[in-house]
RNA sequence: GCUUAUGUGGCGCAGCAGGUAGCGCACAGCCUUGGUAAGGCUGAGGUCAUGGGUUCGAAUCCCAUCAUAAGCUCCA
């Protein structure tokens, strides 16, 4: 059996083995399910409580069935037999009832009194389950078959692997991705800060995270600009109105935050920019040979997502996206969406981002009265993305139910770093849009005929974007983006002079730079200098004031080299327009 | 939103078999004028998230509210 198959065995018959020790632990508690996942295996109970206290008495338990070396029996029944057996387990008999009448239904002893309905396999014997390496790690809610209009079991995560080095690392990286977080990084660096009494999941940007958007927009923006967008600014609310034609108001109304109504007109806070893009197409006549028009706007945006779903900058209330719509000829959809493509490639290739997917995301054809639009023109929208992205020769997965009410999207994923999978970069083909706000062109017969709308943001929304940056640089951000480019420290008084003229040539040449002329050591001013994540440090002493030198200590290394200013300026100058 | 936890000076934490608060960092002043990851001394700063309750007495126990975290659900 491959390791990786044996692995996902082991982690399941744990989960019998837990199973049975929470039972016996805590008589009442009726089971749901168990299942392997990555990093270990969970278990679901219902009419239980517990808390991390007690897991060390679990594991316990565990060990102790582990160690009496109990068969994990198999036996077949019939669909009455299995009732009769799960008389007092509701959420089996649940399962059972929904099988299908010709389903063999297997059952699972772990010893002589515990049982589980399971299709197994599993191992032959507790005792193979002795080297296995486990760890309970956390309880939580789920709810039951993943409904929310079910009730809320408790489910207990454990981590598990057939070898102790793998839960060792396991472990680590846990701990690693701790001091990854962009929360605690964004609050040692000073980019952004919540507030109780301000709202949650309304990020403030503090003046370190400023900067560091500001450089982000102007990158973005004057990539944009060499590649044919206009950029625009509209207002973050709108009428009412504005979200009943494009459909907002009817299908996301719950995401948006309430309407306000004041002399008899009703507004809502806008919770992404396409109405306000149509509506600054429709002001103006088209011929086709003007298109495509790429209208793109750095927007702020606010979507009312629940409390339980905020988290920093990655998912919050209030955001900023870099948002675009591209108006084009159906001819023309294949060019534009590779545009984008290349485009996503192009900032992911500067940003050095190599741990993302791209899923095609296409609607739930078990549900279509979610979407607008007619069955031929989703086939006909996902027919073109999957053949766009295939003929890109991107890797690329599919996935059903993801699609925006309006069309299919390519989507690019990402992980952070406490493991949350959010959308970074967007694309979405629209037909919809168009339709319900009669958007036009005049094509080459003089007919007036419908463009097509491709929705994009490249950054996502720049709040997210930041988080997802510092957790994959740890807070080491290029040069380029750094809020702190350069520090400049002085040895001793004497050196103060000195100290303020590199800074003043420094600000000549917008280089972000701050001097610490504090009464401390040369060590200290170091340490908080190398905390702060300043890319450049510069040591100004007697030594350097003698010669109109500077001695660089560059982030990463703890050598110092000693040049002069003109040349140190020059290598940075040259470093910052790199991008690296 | 749901389940479960957590909430102590700016930050990170200790105190919690109930007797009205401590440490480190940061901050301020002084001494030291120092050469590559923490020099020394002194000091200021907290109605222990908020509101109720139990008690002679609550940071410590109970309830509610708010916020945060993890997971679930959601995510245009």
């Amino acid at each position: 059996m491959e390791e990786n198959e044996k692995q996902k065995m082991y982690r399941h018959s744990m989960s019998h083995v837990l199973a049975k020790a929470i039972k016996s632990l805590y008589p009442g508690v009726k089971v749901a399910i168990g299942p392997a996942i990555e990093n270990g295996f969970y278990y679901d109970f219902d009419n239980l409580t517990i808390s991390p206290e007690d897991f060390a008495k679990i594991e316990d338990k565990m060990r102790e069935i582990i160690n009496k070396n109990e068969d994990f029996k198999r036996i077949v029944v019939s669909k009455q037999e299995a009732q009769k057996l799960f008389a007092d387990e509701p959420y089996k008999l649940e399962l059972i009832r929904d099988l299908p009448a010709n389903e063999t239904i297997t059952v699972y002893y772990t010893g002589e009194d515990f049982y589980d309905l399971c299709r197994g396999p599993h191992v032959e014997n507790t005792k193979f389950l002795r080297g296995f390496s486990f760890k309970i790690n956390r309880v939580s809610g789920a709810y039951w078959r993943g409904s929310e209009k079910n009730k809320m079991l408790t489910r207990i995560y454990v981590y598990g692997f057939l070898n102790k080095d793998d839960l060792k690392e396991c472990l680590r990286l846990e701990e690693e991705a701790k001091e990854r977080d962009h929360r605690k990084i964004g609050k040692d660096l000073g980019i952004f800060m919540m507030h109780d009494l301000i709202g949650k999941g309304l990020p403030i940007w503090l003046p370190n995270g400023f900067l560091l958007r500001r450089a982000l927009s102007d990158y973005i923006m004057d990539k944009e600009l060499s590649l044919g967008y206009q950029h625009v600014m509209t207002p973050s609310l709108g009428s009412i109105n504005l979200y009943k034609t494009s459909g907002h108001w009817e299908h996301y109304q719950e995401d948006m935050f309430p309407a306000m109504e004041r002399e008899n007109e009703t507004y809502v806070l806008r919770p992404m920019n396409c109405p306000h893009h149509m509506m600054i197409y429709k002001s103006f006549m088209h011929s086709y040979k003007d298109l495509p028009i790429r209208i793109a706007e750095i927007a702020n945006d606010f979507r009312f997502e629940g409390s339980g779903n905020l988290c920093g900058i990655e998912r919050t209330r209030a955001f900023t996206q870099n948002d675009a719509h591209i108006f084009c000829r159906p001819d023309q959809i294949k060019d534009e969406i590779q545009g984008v493509i290349n485009l996503i490639l192009d900032v992911y290739k500067d940003f050095g981002f190599k741990n993302y997917a791209f899923r095609l995301s296409l609607r739930d054809k078990k549900n279509t009265e979610k979407y607008f639009g007619n069955d031929e023109l989703w086939e006909k929208s996902e027919a073109a993305l999957r053949e766009i992205l295939k003929s890109s020769g991107a890797n690329y997965y599919e996935a059903e139910g993801e699609a925006a009410f309006y069309g299919p999207k390519i989507d690019v994923q990402v992980k952070s770093a406490i493991g949350h999978e959010v959308t970074l970069s967007t694309v979405q083909l629209d037909y919809q849009l168009p339709e319900r706000f009669e958007l036009e062109y005049v094509d080459e017969h003089d007919n007036r005929v419908r463009p097509v709308v491709i929705h994009r943001a490249i950054f996502g929304s720049l709040d997210r974007f930041v988080a997802f940056l510092i957790e994959e640089t740890k807070g080491n951000l290029p040069v380029w983006l750094n809020p702190l480019q350069v520090k400049i420290l002085t040895v001793s008084e004497k050196n103060i002079d000195y100290a303020r003229q590199i800074e003043a040539k420094l600000h000549l040449n917008k280089i972000r730079v701050s001097a610490d002329i504090s009464n401390e050591s040369v060590g200290k001013k170091i340490r908080s200098a190398v905390l702060e994540k300043s890319p450049f440090i510069l040591v100004l002493g007697d030594k350097e004031m003698a010669e109109n030198s500077v001695a660089v200590r560059t982030r990463g290394s703890k050598d110092t080299v000693s040049m002069s200013y003109k040349d140190f300026e020059k290598q940075l100058l040259e470093t910052i327009n790199k991008k690296v």
